[in-house]
RNA sequence: GGGCCCGUGGUCUAGCUGGUUAUGACAUCGCCUUUACACGGCGGGGAUCCUGCGUUCGAAUCGCAGCGGGCCCA
């Protein structure tokens, strides 16, 4: 079986992509034998493009099933879509040029449902490419009604719990989008405003916001504010409108802003809703649900906001009541996907109660890498003021299955039996307890954190088995939604099981693009991994989301990373090839050896490996995956390819039976180790290797290798070093001297023990001898340096005067004294005595005329006779 | 305004439980067709380790302050 020179990623790739049969990765929901391992993977909104933010996550995942299977886990990785949401509902209008309300819901709920399922194709396709490991028998929909039907249980049990409610209530609202959202979905953005002085009866007022005089309710001014004392308690009129308010106080009145006075309407910002709720205040809703001013706002009636703003501010100066504008800056929430300012209206919402305390403890519970990633949760947590609102006035999303009875009015809940449905589609089955069957239907649907906030538990068999899995072992998620998915999927899981959702959360961080900003439509500076899978392949893509950054760090993308990564996989393939035809007859079975039989060389090459297998699962196990390829590329580059490899070629291409064979056994050895250690990273070049090692099972149904300390040995890796570094600085002299690197030279010297020199005499080809004592040549000390380990601890104070102190001795002397016991120097009039082991006296060794050269490596002499 | 993270050759980065010679990759320069690989090998140049103060015999590493960047939040 010839292996062709060059490795050409995408043949092979795209062989294994159509060869590997997917049921190898299916989790065993029927087996106990194995420990399971159940990744909560993140279920990705199907926008169609699967980009290159998600391809970094899903190669950690990727990395980590990988890994974990071949620990001997059961591993589920499965694959969920979060379906729900409004920008699909706008994508169906702009595709079919409609708008929702002009077509019945059902309809409009079908075409979003074509959308999604037409990106979940594209999206799947790509993850494919990618070579990810997905359990696709465990893929879950959430617009489906097999997963839908547990959000709505979820919704009805939560609620038999007290732990949803109906409530009129301050939400934030999107006039646009016409719906009630949630603080997450809030985004601030620095604007420019007028601050308006207005006269204010007896007062002066400052305000941002003229449009909601209609809707003043108080007005508040600091308890401690001389100025305005007198008039607390008292009331007085709002301008324009003529509404009488109380003037009240607040400590969180800030008497510098403005002039001291504020004024307090329902709702101008958060801090209103806080005073209003504080002070009992009375409620005046200026403006509906679409944005327009109500009947309160008089002649202002059915305007928009600015147009009513600017209605204002003009009669209030031709009235003389507005005598200053002043320019400031100020950050104005807006709804995130549209960029609409929000208002904050009071309406009937459904509500979620929040307890921020056991999301806190649950937090704690949890292992997060990084550990800082943490805070972010603590901080979000401890400023959420109120219930999380989870309806929305939208139609794409999981209905609330309730009915208000006509007659009655009575709110019902439907029972969970009934489950799924759509009241809107179905009425209850049952009467009301008035005896009507008369029902109106909620038309408000979920927020579609509802949905994915009960993955883990989705994943788990919740409510489709009898036993649960819970905890998840695992959730990776990106830095950028902490605030959103981790409180919300805790918050859930609590309520509905009183299990934390995961034993580990793994934070990854953002891709940034090659001009250090974050990848991004608007940047204009997004490259999609399809693009890169074209020119490189999928395994060097890979290698870049693993050694790009430590996980949690944000990554920049670099296509100089991908073209090494793909060198790298061509040097693999080189080594892979020179070994093969080596091996080529060689049976590993037949031939096995005990390590302490082999040449010095290959037991150094094999205990460099054992250590190598045990850091790089120590780093596995840490999820440190930059650390852990680095160190497998690292040795397979430095120590096999460019050190091993050259020391043994003279055994494999050599005479000596058992000298080759010994060889064979060990590069066998390790090309079976390091191919199983590479395969979580690049699965493609890793299946072709091993399978073309005559193995018949898929180089992913194997086992993680075992590294052993017992099998290291520091002597050995010592002397290895040794004869490494002896043919290395051999080489370096022959390529420095204008010699061909194969050419002969008449005799190599070495003044040291090595018990094995075969090697060094095939790798130089030329005749090398161990000297016994001393060269016969002038050593000249040339520098005597401090060993800092010993000096700095043993002399504390005085280490910096010793330093000096032996920086002015003439090397030769303190060597001469040195090598007949310890060095006795003066440091401020007190006698130090310094033992050898203290010292390093760095020597040159001088030719001395003789017809050779000499090199020096590591303090050992060698000499060359050419 | 608050919190978290980060600042190391031209670029990106390791080290950061303190030990004097700071890792690697990419880029750059020079040499080499050598029984796997020129997508390779060997060698060279290139760093105020952001700044300042402090702790210490000794600081890239620990502390404080400042400057700069990023992210999350208000």
């Amino acid at each position: 079986m010839s292996i062709p020179k060059e490795y050409i990623p995408h043949e092979i790739e795209s062989k294994w992509k159509s060869a590997w049969n997917e049921s190898i990765y299916y989790f065993d929901w029927n087996e106990n034998k194995r420990p399971q391992y159940v990744i909560d993977t993140p279920p990705p909104y199907p926008t169609g493009n699967f980009h290159i933010g998600n391809s970094l996550n899903w190669c950690y995942i990727d990395f980590v099933a990988r890994y974990k299977r071949m620990r001997g886990y059961n591993v589920m990785f499965p694959q969920g879509w979060d379906c729900h949401g409004l920008p699909t509902e706008v994508k169906v209008e702009e595709i079919n040029g409609i708008t929702k309300n002009q077509v019945p819901r059902a309809e409009f709920r079908r075409l979003c449902e074509e959308l999604t399922s037409e990106n979940i194709k594209k999206m799947r396709e790509t993850m494919l490419e990618l070579g990810f490991s997905t359990d696709w028998s465990n893929e879950f929909v959430t617009m489906d009604p097999s997963y839908y039907v547990k959000t709505q249980r979820s919704f009805v049990k939560m609620h038999e719990k007290d732990h949803i409610y109906q409530e009129e209530h301050p939400v934030n609202w999107c006039p646009r989008c016409e719906t009630a959202i949630a603080f997450a979905e809030v985004e601030y953005e620095s604007r420019y405003t007028n601050l308006n002085y207005l006269h204010f009866d007896k007062l002066k007022i400052a305000t941002t916001r003229p449009e909601l005089l209609a809707a003043c309710v108080a007005v508040a001014i600091n308890p401690e504010d001389k100025r305005y004392n007198d008039y607390i308690g008292k009331a007085i009129k709002v301008p324009v409108f003529g509404q009488e308010v109380k003037v009240i106080s607040d400590d969180n009145v800030d008497p510098s802003f403005g002039t001291g006075v504020v004024m307090i309407c329902t709702f101008g910002d958060k801090q209103d809703v806080r005073w209003w709720s504080e002070h009992n205040l009375p409620l005046r809703k200026a403006i509906d649900k679409n944005g327009y001013m109500t009947a309160i706002a008089g002649k202002y009636e059915g305007m928009t906001i600015s147009e009513c703003k600017a209605a204002i501010i003009g009669d209030l100066e031709s009235k003389s009541l507005l005598y200053d504008q002043e320019h400031m800056e100020q950050n104005v929430g807006m709804c995130w996907r549209c960029k609409t300012p929000i208002e904050i209206l009071s309406e009937k919402q459904w509500f979620v109660r929040i307890n921020p305390d056991e999301i806190l403890s649950t937090a704690e519970q949890i292992e997060w890498i990084p550990e800082h990633m943490k805070v972010r949760l603590q901080n979000w947590t401890g400023t959420m003021e109120w219930d999380w609102c989870i309806s929305r006035q939208r139609i794409f999303a999981t209905p609330i299955p309730v009915w208000y009875c006509r007659k009655c009015g009575q709110t019902m809940v439907a029972k969970e039996e009934w489950l799924p449905l759509d009241p809107t589609q179905n009425n209850p089955p049952v009467n009301c307890e008035c005896g009507s069957n008369d029902f109106e239907a909620e038309e408000d649907v979920l927020d579609t954190w509802m949905d994915s906030s009960i993955t883990p538990l989705h994943v788990s068999g919740w409510l489709t088995r009898d036993d649960t899995l819970l905890p998840t072992q695992l959730r990776p998620q990106g830095h950028d939604i902490i605030r959103t998915w981790a409180f919300y999927t805790i918050l859930r899981s609590m309520s509905l099981t009183k299990i934390k959702p995961w034993d580990t959360i793994l934070i990854n961080g953002m891709v940034l693009g090659e001009d250090g900003h974050k990848m991004s439509k608007s940047a204009g500076n997004i490259i999609s991994p399809d693009e890169v899978i074209a020119n490189y392949g999928a395994d060097s893509f890979r290698q870049w989301a693993a050694v790009g950054g430590t996980p949690g760090s944000d990554v920049m993308y670099r296509w100089k990373d991908v073209i090494s990564a793909s060198r790298f996989l061509q040097k693999m393939w080189s080594i892979y090839r020179f070994s093969m035809t080596h091996l080529e007859n060689f049976d590993f079975d037949k031939n096995k050896r005990n390590l302490k039989e082999l040449p010095l060389v290959d037991q150094w090459v094999l205990s460099r490996l054992n250590k190598v297998v045990i850091s790089t699962t120590k780093s596995m196990d840490q999820y440190q995956f930059d650390e852990a390829f680095k160190q497998l590329r690292g040795f397979i580059w430095d120590v096999v390819a460019d050190n091993y490899i050259e020391l043994v070629k003279s055994r494999l291409y050599g005479e000596d039976i058992d000298d080759k064979l010994s060889a064979q056994y060990t590069l066998y050895t390790i090309l079976n180790i390091l191919i199983r250690m590479l395969a979580p990273f690049v699965p493609f070049i890793s299946e072709e290797m091993y399978s073309r090692m005559g193995f018949e099972t898929s180089v992913h149904l194997s086992e993680w290798p075992v590294g052993y300390k017992g099998d290291i040995d520091d002597d050995i890796e010592q002397q290895g070093e040794l004869i490494k570094d002896i043919v290395a600085s051999v080489r370096r002299y022959k390529s420095e001297a204008g010699i061909a690197l194969n050419a002969p030279l008449k005799k190599i010297e070495i003044y040291a023990t090595i018990p094995d020199i075969r090697d060094i005499a095939g790798a130089t080809n030329s005749k090398v001898e161990c000297m016994p004592g001393t060269p016969d040549f002038d050593y000249v000390p040339v520098e005597i340096k401090a060993n800092m380990g010993v000096i700095g601890p043993k002399f504390r104070k005085k280490a910096g005067n010793i330093i000096s102190k032996l920086n002015e001795l003439d090397p030769k002397v303190a060597h001469e004294q040195i090598s007949h016991g310890n060095l006795v120097i003066e440091v401020d009039g007190e006698e130090v005595e310094l033992e050898p082991e203290a010292l390093v006296i760095e020597k040159e060794v001088m030719s001395g005329g003789r017809e050779v050269d000499v090199l020096d490596v590591k303090g050992i002499v060698i000499v060359i006779v050419k």
